[in-house]
DNA sequence: CGTTTTTGACCAGCGC
DNA sequence: GCGCTGGTCAAAAACG
């Protein structure tokens, strides 16, 4: 059958149209993996600048784990000695006290609570200097192929670059001590909106949830969508 | 047997 | 002063 020329030039506008943006998308491939390559060089000189970090505020992480699992270990690195746990008024979960017991005299301490807004979050408050170097060993079981937990920690980037979607969950809420997932609010629906519009704010300005959304974005332009793997 | 965890008691800070 | 709350202590239990 004949084809009017009218739709043959739209066709052809369209397959012009698919080859530029197939030459984008192939562009925007390669700007991803350069970024990615900064952001992995980034990443290890802020690992190494992060304890002395850790001196001027407290740290607040989420590390996102299995919800059964009840106990509050977060693998970042450091061994943590247990001094004790408490039950908050705003939080049903208990929270564990952790003094750092990889050196004798080291002040840091951490404590760990699971979030009350999503119960596959942890959320770990870290204070204090390291007297001392991380050990690697104990950090590099954050991907054991063994633990059943899914952990990522923001500041510990090895595990974000194992996975830039999943690392978009690992928030560095440095800058939000009054805003602590549920904690000190009597009122939870505009707990839930403020720490909605933080979690958002926060991912807006992550690095890896960037990387992680435009590679997604890529994703959706060149293939058939995939059922997500987590 | 040394180390770590558990858990109730204790203490300090704060608001009323 | 009293009660509430979060943080720490320390003895006992558990663990390797």
């Amino acid at each position: 059958m004949d084809v009017p020329s009218s739709v043959k030039d739209k066709v052809e506008g369209v397959e012009a149209e698919l080859e530029q943006l197939q030459k984008e998308n192939a562009a925007l491939r390669l700007m991803l993996q350069v970024m990615s390559n900064k952001y992995k060089m980034l990443s290890e000189a802020y690992f190494r600048e992060s304890n002395s970090q850790l001196a001027a505020n407290s740290s607040q992480v989420f590390v996102e784990t299995d919800p059964r699992d009840e106990s509050h270990i977060v693998k970042d690195g450091f061994q943590w000695r247990k001094y004790g746990q408490k039950v908050t008024k705003h939080n049903p979960f208990p929270r564990a006290y952790f003094r750092c017991s990889m050196a004798p005299g080291c002040p840091v301490k951490k404590k760990v609570q699971r979030c009350m807004e999503d119960k596959n979050f942890l959320m770990a408050t870290y204070e204090g200097r390291h007297n001392h170097e991380v050990n690697p060993s104990i950090g590099q079981s954050l991907s054991s192929p063994t633990s059943s937990a899914t952990t990522s920690i923001s500041g510990f980037p090895n595990s974000v670059l194992d996975n830039p979607l999943r690392s978009a969950i690992a928030l560095d809420l440095n800058l939000s001590s009054e805003n602590s997932c549920g904690n000190g609010n009597d009122d939870d629906y505009n707990n839930k909106r403020s720490m909605e519009d933080h979690v958002a704010a926060s991912l807006a300005k992550d690095p890896s949830f960037t990387l992680a959304l435009a590679a997604a974005v890529a994703r959706s332009i060149t293939e058939h969508p995939k059922p997500p793997t987590n």
